[in-house]
DNA sequence: TATACTAACTTGCATGACGAAAGTCACGGG
DNA sequence: CCCGTGACTTTCGTCATGCAAGTTAGTATA
């Protein structure tokens, strides 16, 4: 059965952004672009399926999360390159990776640093309005 | 075929994090469980089943995310509640509340505030040594 | 005693997501 | 003509997902 709706009964960016990048993968191939990936074999060595790579990067490229594009003729073969839509999940990655580097164990494939000083890549919240780390967040639910 | 593993063929926390939190459902589980939802009927208004409700709240509880706690008694009745581990979380959900409010259209059934001064909750990338939001980022990948 | 209500599940079944494996395509090169 | 290449497509089996109905273990009420 077709995934459902996240969104259909409480409207929600979070429920709608699951709706383009959470099925299984997808934020995976996202990892991999950010880190550089553009061709199909590329994207491969995450160990996914020829298939569900092909069907995950059309979806996201339809959903302009990738765009196609041409690297060479005779024959035609394309890339995928990230939108600017698409390098802004890199927060939700990154967001992941400080996680899972917290609270799971085993080694990572990649290193993201801060250039120049050389450390590791965080992620911290920021009210928007004054720009500092919140103590303390006020949450109201509408339903 | 059960969910293919995400961190067999690089290990990568991101993917072990995807492993345990990204199946359909499970992040709005949490987020709903960050807006402080705690009993089976509060975490259904997502508009989840019954069946995948009481599937996802379990293995997020033998993930230890959740913490399973008894508040009556005849017959027993329990609620589920975020543990450190799942409340650091939180960042997660944000980013992408954060890139949904950016690239998606619709509305927003919570609200999620700097206590006092009211501005909404971003997340920035952040050098875990320096601090400093990060211009640019080094990546290596090791295959 | 029988019935209704409650919150939290479980069960049965159908559909399609997922994934492995093999095959195809359109080229160029030897 | 055969082989290699990169990028898919196709086939088929398994099981994740989800709907709808049912069950459980209590209490309350008539």
């Amino acid at each position: 059965m077709r995934h459902a709706s996240l969104a259909a009964a409480l409207p929600c960016p979070i429920a709608r952004s699951l709706e383009i990048v959470g099925e299984w993968w997808s934020l995976l191939i996202i990892r991999d672009a950010l880190l550089g990936a553009r061709r199909f074999d590329e994207f491969k060595r995450s160990g996914i399926s020829d298939n569900i790579l092909s069907s995950r990067l059309k979806g996201l490229t339809d959903a302009r999360i990738f765009k196609r594009v041409r690297y060479q003729t005779s024959p035609d073969r394309y890339e995928y390159v990230l939108t600017d839509k698409g390098r802004e999940l890199a927060p939700v990655v990154l967001a992941l990776r400080a996680w899972g580097r917290r609270w799971t164990k085993g080694n990572d494939f990649s290193e993201v640093r801060h250039e120049g000083c050389g450390g590791n890549i965080g992620v911290a919240l920021a009210c928007e309005t004054c720009g500092e780390v919140p103590q303390a967040v006020d949450t109201r639910v509408t339903i």
